[in-house]
DNA sequence: ATTTTACTACGAAATATTTCGTAAATTAAC
DNA sequence: GTTAATTTACGAAATATTTCGTAGTAAAAT
């Protein structure tokens, strides 16, 4: 799934809000820039024609869901940015998210488990 | 910068294969997906009006090179995936990068290395 | 010199994405 | 019950991206 910008951004107001109307969306699209509520709407039924959005009809505000798990999204784009841009090697893209990164030490800690555990399952 | 889809599978054969015929580029690209070599044309001189490519036009053959650095992309496009999927977080963008990651244990270095390096600058 | 080949220029078509306007329907307010 | 407010439906416009067809031009081959 490699979901647009437009829609990226619907899908993180849901994926944080949680079920939600248009309505509400809208007015969380709006903290970040303008953008009108029945282009919201339209978006919205749009990715629920798509499959990408799940709708609850029985009230009079539909609510949206998103159908789709934000670990299998940010797999995904992983995944599709390692292929496109970093020609397959996943180290070169860890060496660049590394590279303009300032982690803090638990961040550190928490980066280095993650190695430990990769090695082991050699 | 934020290049699309089919500027970046140009770029990548201009990075890759240094400065290049349309004719040239059109065939690598024509490994991997069929593409007219109009097609392609058309899009090296979109870009190069952008200013996303150099022209050389002192031959008959246009010769066309990369405008931009492949790293000044590559840490674009990271900033902006970070930005758009892992709300600002790097951390959750290495964890999702090395959670579907096989790494030799040479890269296991290498990564190590890396965050030595990161912890030494505090 | 004539024909063939390869390339660029140009414009437009096709597609995908985003945005908007208006009408119809339902609920809420008065 | 009428009016006002809110929502959805629908269609279309606007924009961005990708693809293609044709014509003109220069070089190469014969």
């Amino acid at each position: 799934m490699k979901p647009t910008s437009s829609e990226l951004n619907i899908l993180t107001v849901l994926w944080t809000d949680g079920p939600s109307t248009v309505r509400h969306v809208n007015d969380q699209l709006n903290k970040q820039r303008r953008v009108g509520y029945t282009n919201t709407l339209k978006m919205m039924q749009l990715m629920h024609e798509k499959g990408l959005l799940i709708r609850d009809e029985s009230s009079r505000s539909h609510v949206y869901s998103s159908a789709i798990e934000p670990e299998s999204v940010k797999r995904d784009m992983v995944t599709q940015m390692v292929d496109s841009v970093f020609e397959g090697s996943t180290s070169d893209l860890l060496m660049h998210a590394l590279g303009n990164y300032k982690p803090s030490k638990d961040e550190i800690e928490e980066i280095r488990k993650m190695i430990d555990r990769l090695e082991e399952n050699e």
